[in-house]
DNA sequence: CCTACCGATCGGTAGG
DNA sequence: CCTACCGATCGGTAGG
């Protein structure tokens, strides 16, 4: 009779929360995530839902997590048989260009939106944000390193510069797809980073 | 003793209201702009305010208008003189990335911002923002197809993809102005284009 | 996990 | 251009 909930359960509730939150702040926001609408989706009252977090920014970094390890699972995992180097790069990208052809979040790059929304406001959020970039800037660079010392890509290739060059072309789809649903856009990405991963 | 202005009074409080606005979305976002702090920094009344454009997405539009004619002045004014083709094509790249460089909008690109805020809630703000990267895109596309045909480039570049990879190396520079507050970025932008605008 | 509530703020309106 | 107000919603808390 008791409304408490074994742990199980508990556990089951946050991540039932933790799904909703990441599909309504995947086209809304993280700030356009409220309580009280993930409240009322999940028929819970707004402390049942705050219980579990403490706070909203609380809940927040939980999703961003949370989206993080769907990221993970789509865009990381893939690559890991692949070959270190060139062979590991193309795959990474495919499968990051794949990630978003295919809607994995509804509202694009979870981490894109996330950083437009947050890249002004200082907070543990925005710090969140900033280092799951300085992560995968850092292994696309790392790959393309590989590459470069194995004489994949021609000498002299900055490994720096060929990671920011690779974050233009999605970031270039990310933005065809969410704003103009542009059908030829994964395509021109695909021909932006073959021309740039050919020795 | 009358509390109405005349004329050329209200213009000046509209267009110090937009200025004012402008800022705020800048770097809140045009949602993140409200009613409420909008008359309190102006010292003036919500309805006071309000009176002006008739609703938040009336002036939410009216800002997207004013955002267009900084970038205007900022970006296109400067390629006027430029000669036609290639030459044009690189004054206005330079010119745009000089624009984010400057923080002209302290929350960089108004327009990036504003996409990735809107492309999920469709409505006459998102047609406003889509229309106006179209128009960009365009501008982009036919320097680029001059440049094509008049040998400038190699032959066979496809304007459209070019315009593409532009688009992704000054997205690739806002994110890490605005993320990471990155000294490199500008000069890997620029470096990205030059190798794109070079025959 | 709930009900019941708090102060603050939202966009917007009535009436002048 | 103002005051005074509307209903809705925000994040969060008290107490159980």
């Amino acid at each position: 009779m008791s409304p408490r909930k074994s742990v199980a359960e508990a556990l089951s509730t946050r991540a039932a929360i933790l799904e909703r939150s990441v599909a309504i702040a995947s086209s809304e926001g993280l700030e356009g995530l409220t309580i009280g609408r993930l409240a009322a989706e999940l028929g819970m009252s707004k402390s049942g839902v705050l219980g579990h977090f403490g706070s909203k920014e609380a809940l927040q970094l939980a999703v961003l997590d949370r989206a993080g390890e769907i990221f993970r699972t789509e865009v990381w995992e893939p690559a890991r048989p692949a070959a270190p180097g060139l062979t590991r790069l193309r795959v990474l990208c495919e499968a990051w260009i794949s990630y978003l052809e295919r809607g994995v979040f509804p509202g694009g790059c979870f981490f894109v939106a996330a950083a437009h929304e947050f890249d002004g406001r200082p907070g543990p959020v925005r710090d969140a944000v900033a280092a799951r970039f300085d992560a995968w800037r850092g292994r696309l660079r790392k790959e393309a390193g590989r590459a470069v010392d194995a004489g994949e890509l021609p000498a002299g290739t900055d490994p720096d510069q060929l990671a920011f060059e690779l974050l233009g072309a999605v970031m270039a789809l990310n933005h065809a797809l969410q704003l103009h649903h542009d059908p030829m856009a994964p395509s021109q990405a695909r021909h932006a980073i073959r021309t740039r991963l050919t020795t």
